[in-house]
DNA sequence: TCTGGGGTCCTGAAACTG
DNA sequence: TCTGCAGTTTCAGGACCC
């Protein structure tokens, strides 16, 4: 579901390549990353739509496009694309609404068949992931062929169809599936990868988005190979010390990162774009109590706390804020993080302005078992904390939403 | 044209602490 | 007690990723 497009096909893809394939040792990083993920899903559900343009986009008139088919990217529809613009490049194709749940039971799957191959498997998000299949060399074969396996695999476990980049490092096996997509596998060699990112366009690296590449190009640099022969100090006041240092290590393939399995979330957040702007100080902070209940749930979930509590605001014309404050101690209660959430947005003293979008996040996540006996022992009340689990235990036995804070039952469906 | 929702990381300024 | 300084934490904003 990568957004960066790469502009050609280096590697391994043509025939010619095909015949003599590349060394692939010490290649133990895949990058896999599924095709089109929500639309291949969606396409399960729907299969007289295959070959055809379909659109996955989120509802209302504010939505943008989730993912879309290659019939569809033909047009020139990419994911981010406000969906009303998509509808005008391509008036034919299928717009579809979203089907979280079905995604994530495919993605569980996915993952699943990357575990028996390995248990170094970092999800990126649902439909990627980098794998270190070092272990697995001598029991299954050669990266490459431990490549194809995993391409198979899913082929045949869950009918959709993945990309594979295969090298040294985690960037470049990232890189590699990039540019062999839709349905590829591609091995980049140890003493390739500078032929294989000199040519790239400076946008195609990790970390490089619209405003980046704008700064790069104005220091003439339109390649990464351009990046490799500038000056690192140069790329330091272009972008900040840490920037700079990164992207000038990355120009020659250098990325120390290794994959890291089972890494805590750092934070957890919630936030909702109106249907309309709204000015009336009621329904947003309806809205953010509504919100505070939502990340508290999840945040009980990850059986984590948190100490500090963020509001974003973004106004009619786009511009956002945001505020936090760091409690005293970490919380997972929704009251307490509504509580922190609409002082902070009282605190703006916003007078009836345009809201388009209200958010609040739990941030400096932390195991909920390592400070249990800090909260035991504190002296706030621990009733609401219980009742809360109570809601949860309800939600799972009788559906989210079954038990709500009073003032959100009398909401009304025109508010949203 | 008109921009979702979930995140991470970095930077710089201000506040705090020793 | 006051001042200066350095290191750390907090806060806000921005860029980027999928």
């Amino acid at each position: 579901m990568s957004r960066k497009q790469l502009h050609h096909l280096p590697g391994d893809r043509s025939a010619d390549a095909r015949a003599v394939p590349p060394d692939d040792t010490g290649c133990t990083i895949l990058h896999v990353d599924m095709d089109a993920f929500y639309a291949a899903v969606e396409l399960l559900r729907y299969p007289e739509l295959k070959g055809t343009p379909v659109v996955v986009s989120g509802g209302g008139t504010r939505g943008v496009v989730l993912s879309a088919t290659y019939e569809a990217r033909a047009f020139g529809i990419h994911s981010a694309m406000p969906a009303t613009r998509a509808q005008r490049l391509c008036p034919g194709a299928t717009f579809l609404t979203p089907h979280h749940r079905d995604y994530s039971r495919v993605s569980a799957g996915i993952m699943e068949i990357f575990r028996s191959i390995t248990p170094h498997v970092e999800p990126l998000s649902l439909d990627e992931a980098f794998l270190d299949i070092s272990g697995a060399v001598r029991r299954l074969g050669s990266p490459r062929v431990i490549g194809e396996l995993i391409r198979t695999r899913v082929a045949d476990e869950q009918s959709i169809t993945c990309s594979v980049g295969v090298a040294t490092t985690k960037f470049v096996a990232k890189l590699g599936s990039n540019c062999c997509k839709p349905d590829g596998l591609i091995v980049i060699p140890a003493d390739g990868v500078v032929e294989f990112l000199h040519p790239l366009p400076v946008g195609a690296l990790w970390g490089v988005g619209e405003k980046t590449e704008e700064s790069l190009h104005r220091l003439g640099l339109m390649t990464v190979a351009d990046i490799a022969h500038t000056p690192v100090s140069t790329l330091e006041r272009a972008l900040g010390v840490a920037s700079g240092r990164h992207l000038a290590a990355l120009a020659w393939g250098k990325d120390e990162r290794v994959v890291v399995s089972d890494e805590p979330e750092k934070s957890v957040g919630a936030e909702e774009t109106f249907a309309a702007d709204i000015d009336d100080p009621d329904i947003i902070r309806r809205e953010l109590l509504r919100l505070c209940e939502r990340t508290a749930t999840r945040v009980r979930a990850q059986q984590a706390v948190g100490r500090t509590i963020s509001i974003k605001v973004r106004f009619a014309d786009f511009t956002t804020i945001t505020r936090s404050r760091t409690l005293p101690e970490p919380t997972d209660v929704a009251q307490e993080i509504y509580t922190t959430a609409r002082r902070l947005y009282d605190a703006l003293g916003l007078d009836r302005a345009r809201i388009r979008l209200v958010g609040v996040r739990v941030e400096g996540l932390l195991d909920s078992a390592s400070v249990a006996r800090q909260l035991a022992l504190d002296d706030r009340p621990q009733g609401r904390r219980e009742a809360e689990q109570a809601m949860d235990r309800a939600a799972a036995r009788f559906g989210s939403g079954v038990v709500r804070p009073a003032s959100l039952v009398q909401e009304s469906d025109d508010e949203r």
